[in-house]
DNA sequence: GAAAATTCGGGTAATTAGGGTC
DNA sequence: TCTGTCCTAATTACCCGAATTT
């Protein structure tokens, strides 16, 4: 019977010293040091004032110009069902929006594309292995979200009310990656980097919106 | 012999040796053991001389951590501190909005207050162990927000733009809490669980934000 | 009781932090 | 503005034989 104590560490973390890390980023030690002291890389500091950097912490840094290791399609389910999925979930919050029952017939069927296109693309962002995929996928998503403010502007839609129906959408896909990410066993860097990458997504479709709502300053329609 | 020290408490503590938390650290053996002669990391010696550290000992170190509930707190920098840390941060980016320029001395004051009142009250938030503590937390930031929205308003800010750098609040708190949750070696739930709560208080912020920006539609300045 | 692995302690070489400058 | 290179003081890593733990 082995003694109970001293139970092998199961996660442990891989540190680095300045010189290892720098060399993985092809920077000075200084400069990483500099990094650090903005709080642009987070690492350990021992009592005697050594920096050691997590391996997680450099490979994000690397994942930006390399590949990406945190994706949708490597939790199992692919992007298409995903959203299918997740704009199911979606549609009847965004359906209820106050504005929406003055839309055109045409127009509601637009915004129903639009939902879809934003939560396919949404998806995608998350998904894309480096920047230009990332990219591909969140434009036709930005465009949906600006039409989408454009016929919101069109019928006095309350911007307050968009927005925490995109909240909504926001918190509807960060539980979903979450709950994936944990089914899928991925680690705490992985997961959280995922999820902040949805929040990146989600954040510049809610811009464009705004922007959109903004600029398309709504139609005189039904002057009091 | 049994294990030295089942003192009636049992599955309360584990215990490392040298080698698993110096590992743990990603120091030398030698070093963690100068550490600890110094007074500097706590050790249980057994009579022969040897040490054994509390993982949660380790952990402090680590994160300044005992990642034991997803909280600031339990992240183990106190809410004050890392409210601080994260105002240094996002200060400047707050600042450099366009409309800020045209604000009051004393608007620029306000809005300096309500900054770090944001940043504090979404700590607090994510760091709240109940539903009343996080309602209590968070209440005066909706209430700064709005204060924010209004200053906003007032001097014809660009709702857009205001979104933009609350979404790099949200970008940054997200990244700081992700960070913490790393190198506390919080579990992939509770880290998502985190990083969520920390959404939805950002989303809060901006709904009270955007709603007073509307209501308050601006006063004719500039006469120029 | 005995053996293997680990830890202790100390002494020395290598690495790091931090500031200042280019 | 940012990065790479110097400098010195401080911290850490590696080496050893002896003692402890398992």
């Amino acid at each position: 019977m082995s003694t109970p104590r001293h139970h092998a560490v199961e996660d442990a973390e891989v540190w680095l010293g300045v010189q290892e890390a720098s060399d993985m980023l092809g920077v000075s030690p200084a400069t990483l040091r500099r990094w650090s002291a903005a709080g642009k890389v987070r690492a350990f500091t021992t009592p005697g004032g050594h920096r050691r950097y997590a391996e997680s912490t450099i490979r994000q840094l690397l994942g930006r110009a390399a590949g990406l290791d945190s994706s949708v399609s490597a939790l199992g389910e692919s992007v298409d069902r995903a959203a299918w999925a997740l704009h199911e979930q979606l549609a009847p919050v965004c359906g209820s929006l106050s504005w929406v029952p003055r839309a055109t017939p045409e127009e509601r069927q637009i915004l129903g594309l639009a939902g879809r296109s934003m939560v396919q693309g949404l998806l995608g962002y998350v998904d894309g292995r480096n920047d230009h995929e990332c990219e591909s996928a969140i434009r036709p998503a930005i465009e949906a979200a600006a039409m989408q403010g454009r016929i919101a502007a069109r019928h006095h839609g309350d911007l307050g009310e968009t927005l925490e129906t995109f909240h909504r959408v926001r918190g509807a896909l960060v539980d979903d990656l979450a709950a994936r990410a944990c089914l899928a066993g991925l680690d705490t860097p992985r997961a959280t980097r995922l999820l902040a990458r949805a929040n990146d997504g989600v954040d510049r479709l809610i811009v464009a919106l705004v922007d959109a709502h903004a600029a398309a300053p709504a139609a005189a329609v039904s002057p009091g």
